[in-house]
DNA sequence: CGATAAAAATTGGCTTTACCAATAGGTGAG
DNA sequence: CTCACCTATTGGTAAAGCCAATTTTTATCG
């Protein structure tokens, strides 16, 4: 693990690079196909890696996929609530919508408005809908231009995703919610960092009333 | 993978329990040996295990440690700079600090204090100066009773580890820096949360700008 | 000559077997 | 009763073989 790990930092890796293949990544490094897969195992755990069955193991590119993601076991085994889960994002994703709006590009922001698209393109189902919603705010850290703040949105939305792809409702408002996401984007697209922020903890205020009464409804008809 | 994390989340397992030993496993679960340690080198790498040679494997009680974690790996991958890290910091740990602050308990008091002292007692040694500094930074996090921010910063501090420990200078004036760590333990302790805010704030600040300095020391030297 | 389908080679995934290394706990000597 | 040693348990590594998915090549047909 350490030597591929050394091979990324040196940048003789690149991201979307294809490795060797395991059987010649062995003879290179003289250790035993089983222990190079063991340490490849551990950077595709660790989303570093990507292995693709029948073509070979690559560097990843991209941001994590949506599914079952870092900090997702942790929140099994921690317990993570809502509420934690609205706060952090308060934390995080209030500042970075200020980022974004200082510096979001023309692409950036094209990126931001087909989100938007797709929302309301899927206003009657809430499955696409929580996919673009999420879509959106991982856009938003993309466009702060910081890969560290925008690691840590993918990591919390993955949570995000997590625990309410199957709970997810009928009963939440999308309408309301797709306008609260037209307004943050207003602000970055204007550049104007305060009302971004402001924007930005009121539509997750907002969103964390909609989920509590909705989570309250499921634990009455659950009696 | 899978069906130990189902373990976990069902709440069959909590932190700190150990698992049964591999050979048990794959009796069990009527699969190889080879796929059970697979499985659960990836939930090692992902910190929800610990794996100690010779006398078990265990589910996870603390804080990840401070050696090459989960962000760690992305950050060479995608070159994270100093200055995106501070600004991360900056995001994340001074609204933590806030928490913390209007939350604190008498124990988590007790830890900050603990670390402060241990941070006097290492003004000459940078390298156990550097382990309490972030020390102090996570007990700080863990004060703010929210696991997930916890993790996060957890997280972040790895890197901040991993990129200083070998370059740690003398340069540094830790006597200043100490001073100012106590300036937000005291605002902690009474539970000023903007004040805690405010100077973890100027904290981050004067420390990203002496890194700087120091970085600009190494980078002449080199010439 | 081009396109399409079949086959061969490449590659990651899994299993079995065997042995090494570190730790824990029991056991006997003092 | 204490301490050192030895044994059994447990995770770590290695080797060889086969399966499954993918890619690439090749051959066949229009």
């Amino acid at each position: 693990m350490e030597q591929i790990r050394s091979l990324i930092a040196n940048g003789d890796l690149r991201p979307g690079d294809r490795l060797p293949a395991e059987r010649e990544l062995a003879k290179q490094l003289s250790i035993s196909r089983p222990s190079i897969r063991a340490g490849l195992r551990m950077l595709v755990a660790r989303g570093v890696l990507r292995a693709k069955h029948g073509s070979g193991t690559y560097v990843a590119d991209g941001p994590p996929s949506l599914d079952s993601e870092q900090l997702s076991l942790l929140a099994d085994l921690h317990g993570f609530t809502f509420d934690q889960m609205f706060e952090a994002r308060q934390v995080l994703e209030v500042q970075v919508a200020g980022l974004a709006a200082e510096r979001a590009t023309a692409e950036h922001l094209a990126t931001l408005s087909e989100e938007i698209a797709e929302m309301y393109a899927a206003l009657d189902d809430p499955q696409q809908y929580l996919i673009h919603d999420i879509k959106f705010h991982r856009a938003i850290a993309a466009a702060s231009e910081n890969p560290i703040l925008a690691t840590l949105v993918e990591m919390v939305s993955a949570v995000m995703y997590d625990q309410r792809r199957e709970t997810i409702g009928r009963a939440h408002d999308f309408k309301e919610s797709v306008e609260m996401h037209q307004r943050v984007y207003r602000a970055i697209r204007s550049h104007n960092a305060e009302e971004a922020r402001r924007s930005m903890h009121e539509h997750l205020a907002l969103a964390h009333k909609a989920y509590r009464t909705e989570e309250g409804k499921l634990s009455k008809k659950k009696k």
